[in-house]
RNA sequence: GUGGUCGUAGCUCAAUUGGCUAGAGCAUCUGCUUGUGGAGCAGAAGGUUGCCGGAUCGUCCCCGGUCGACCACCCCA
């Protein structure tokens, strides 16, 4: 015998047992009756991908580092997806001249990255996708942001749990030109843009100097007056903040540190933050990527959207305790037989009630009556009924509420409904 | 990729300066009898102290390595 093999998962993702799984669902669940009350449909593909696209316009930092990629045995290079959105861009390429435009597309795809496990971080996390492609900026902005705010509201989170800061790509590439930082140089001025809140500020000072800019950017965006493209993307970003405002989205504000990492973006990026003190930190984000379909060649289709990741979220609603409703597919039902000779009987019983949509557990034990009820109890299956020889011969049953001991005899016609009402 | 903290039963934790057969609670299973409960009582099972090596008369305990978890960086979701 050679040694038993290690029941510890690969590092860094996680089991679900059936617990875990169903608060996933549940998260799930929450996230696909939102989406579908605004007309967006759920698609999929393979969490296998071609190791190119990720290559030619994401960061490279993601590429170098941070993606499980690997050749077959076709000598492919093949990437386990570190993020959906290259993918849906490439789905959309792939049939540019079938779809109807605007498109309101959703996925919930596991995805994976190559990096140190940590807490909010594993190396296989679900994330939410939500994508309207074939519109340029202006309502579609609109609708992508109202639609991040309304999830986590779907949760139960008000307004002052969180926090949506927005920028605009255009807005700083303007700045950027404005102040003399082109290409490179303009890059990594948004990268140190992005770090600057964990700096010190004589650190981003040094850091900013280094680049060599001829004026600095975010003074050029706070006077916009001083250049007229900068002033026309700062309108834009602060007519679009206006307007959420108006619509009920009083939790936004403009924020010119907020960059996101990936080179795709183009027009608005935002990025949700948790309010809470204890743990104020990025929730999810998203933004506009309007160049990104084009690297499949045609012409550029515009898009924008989010993504929001399942650990994150689920920090989120456990910090602010939120409710999550996990008993969706539980069985509601625990069917006992005095002998195991009555689980046939009790079987053909339990389909009846499962054609009416009842979720019934039988049980297959020989285990007493008792330790049935135990069983049930342990399951957390809220009502029992034994069936057995006296509900054959009489044609009648008696339905015992585990939460409160009691025990009622009840016509079967009405157990479906008794089942729902939960009581 | 860098640094730090930590690995003892399924879980949460004990175990005297390095010294008897590594213990307890919870959970699990079996009884307290065969048509109705979460309690109680009795009992059982569960461990190569993450793994490998070293030092020592002797190690859960010291040292090195390795694997893993957590935390902070890096980066990002």
């Amino acid at each position: 015998m050679s040694e038993p093999l290690s029941t510890d998962s690969y590092k860094g993702v996680r089991d679900f047992y059936p617990e875990d799984w169903a608060r996933r669902l549940a998260l799930f669940a929450q996230m696909r009756e939102t989406l579908a009350l605004w007309g967006y449909e759920e698609y999929n593909a393979s969490p296998l991908e071609r190791a190119e696209i990720y290559e030619a316009k994401t960061s490279e930092e993601i590429v170098r580092d941070q993606t499980y990629t690997f050749m077959d045995r076709g000598d492919r290079r093949v990437t386990l997806r570190p993020e959906m959105t290259p993918t849906l861009a490439r789905m959309v390429a792939a049939k540019r001249r079938e779809l109807t435009f605007p498109l309101r597309w959703f996925s919930i795809p596991n995805v994976f990255r190559y990096e140190r496990p940590q807490k909010g971080r594993s190396r296989e996390h679900y994330q939410l996708n939500v994508d309207l492609v074939g519109l340029p900026e202006g309502e579609a902005d609109i609708e992508i942001v109202r639609l991040a705010s309304e999830i986590l509201k779907s949760f139960g989170a008000k307004g002052t749990d969180f926090v949506i800061r927005m920028s605009s790509r255009t807005l700083l590439n303007a700045a950027c030109v404005a102040a003399g930082l082109t290409g490179e140089r303009a890059k990594n001025y948004l990268h140190l843009l992005d770090r600057k809140a964990k700096m010190t500020s004589t650190a981003f000072a040094a850091a900013f100097v280094a680049l060599g800019p001829k004026k600095d950017p975010l003074e050029l965006i706070a006077n916009a007056s001083e250049d007229p493209r900068v002033a026309l993307e700062k309108k834009k970003l602060l007519d679009c903040i206006e307007s959420l405002k108006a619509r009920d989205i009083s939790n936004v504000v403009f924020d010119p540190s907020i960059t996101r990492g990936f080179d795709y973006y183009t027009g608005i990026v935002f990025e949700v933050y948790d309010t809470n003190p204890t743990n104020p930190r990025s929730l999810f984000g998203g933004g506009r990527f309007d160049k990104l379909v084009a690297l499949w060649g045609g012409d550029p289709i515009p898009a924008v959207g989010f993504g929001m990741g399942d650990i994150t979220l689920a920090d989120f609603i456990e910090t602010h305790k939120l409710p999550l409703d996990t008993t969706s597919g539980k069985p509601q039902l625990y069917l006992g037989t005095p002998r195991a000779s009555d689980i046939p009987a009790a079987q053909s019983f339990a389909d009846t009630l499962r054609a009416q949509g009842c979720r019934v557990f039988v049980n297959l034990t020989d285990r007493a009556l008792g330790d049935q009820i135990k069983d049930a109890v342990k399951r957390d299956i809220p009502f029992f009924i034994a069936y057995g020889a006296d509900e054959i011969a009489n044609n009648a049953v008696r339905m015992k509420i585990l939460k409160t001991g009691e025990e009622a005899g009840l016509p079967v016609s009405e157990i479906p409904t008794r089942l729902r009402s939960g009581s």
